[in-house]
DNA sequence: GTCTATAGGGTGATAGAC
DNA sequence: GTCTATCACCCTATAGAC
């Protein structure tokens, strides 16, 4: 009886079982506030399994951090390399994709900037093809920016602004989601998700804004 | 020989000398990441003084919480009761206070964020006129953007989305700060705080831009 | 591979001297 | 009020049986 956690769980393995409930442990309450005990009675084994499949939560916490990494920033890369589109359509597709991101991993902003704070955000690896890309992708994204920058009627205007407001219209209302969705709150889950979608089509047209390019 | 920190901290009373390391720590580090043992050694007193002053780490945390809970959303109350000017105006003020306020705590966002976040946001208290004001001001807020939106020409607009962009368009640049200044970012510090400085002028140029009011 | 039992070390809190 | 010493518990990690 109450089977129902076992058999979508049946397909993984031990090692993907255990991913996936430090995957999620982590990334909602961090490394410190996060149990190696929670996350094998997440992931329903043994705590001994989870030092076993993965030698220490130190290792386990960077694994997940790697993958949520590469999550965040995936996005981005995926951006560049459909690189030679008109700056307008990039952003388009740039946004919608965050926002599809985002409503289906609310907690990884958050994540993400706390890792960056703590100091935990992974160093530079060379042999690894994402973090190195990361700096390429701001230079990048840099010029296009400018590029566009160019184009409209706000020249002096400092790229910095546009990365921004950019970034912090997509992830902002993610992270302050429990604020907006609080107790009191007016805005109930599915209304916050329809208000996302929302956004695809507003987002670019404030920035369009911002440069002054229409 | 060395007694730099303790000029500074001659003044202070042993509770408060306690009460501004545990700000410090549980603001940077959040409530898990900090040991007891830390914010004695910040302080520069013995473990044992701090539960004799304070009783435990979880009430010394909810001290430094609700002061923090006060400093960020007392600037919002501030604005409230500065109540009967065009709105154009409020808004000037609001983004200025609001610049300036996280220029001297850049870590409070972030703080607020993750404790909205893991459910520690102290409960409505009776008794306590902030937190009471709280909600009243969500409404007062929210009615003084539906006015705006009124005079403007994005009827049609869900409040939601200004009272989100204005509050990312000030907030998120803090708390993505160490992405921006990281090892090889572009940014200084110093470079940071001017551009900070100049959004004073331009976030409320861009919520006009948003609510088309010009 | 998976479990139980436990070692080993850290952490919050307190007892008791001064 | 302030300190040292220490307790009691919790948490990570491992030993060892199956």
């Amino acid at each position: 009886m109450n089977k129902t956690k076992k058999i979508e769980d049946k397909d993984l393995s031990t090692e993907e079982k255990i991913k996936g409930a430090a995957k999620k442990l982590f990334t909602h309450n961090g490394y410190s506030a996060t149990r190696t005990r929670d996350i094998a009675k997440e992931a329903g084994i043994n705590l001994a399994l989870l030092n076993y499949y993965f030698r220490s939560k130190k290792k386990l916490f960077e694994i997940v951090m790697k993958e949520n990494v590469y999550l965040f920033f995936g996005a981005l890369i995926e951006n560049m390399n459909n690189n030679p589109r008109p700056f307008e359509k990039q952003l388009d597709f740039l946004v919608g994709r965050y926002i599809d991101l985002l409503l289906e991993n609310p907690d990884l902003p958050l994540f993400i900037l706390n890792i960056l704070q703590s100091g935990k955000f992974p160093q530079e690896d060379k042999d690894d093809p994402l973090l190195r890309n990361i700096q390429h992708m701001r230079g990048y994204f840099l010029k296009n920016i400018q590029d566009a920058l160019e184009k409209g009627k706000a020249k002096n205007l400092h790229p910095f602004h546009v990365v921004t407001n950019l970034m912090g219209l997509i992830i902002f209302p993610f992270i302050a989601s429990p604020m907006m969705m609080a107790r009191s709150g007016n805005i109930s889950r599915k209304e916050f998700e329809r208000l996302m979608i929302e956004r695809k089509e507003l987002i670019p047209e404030w920035i369009k804004a911002v440069i002054k390019l229409k």
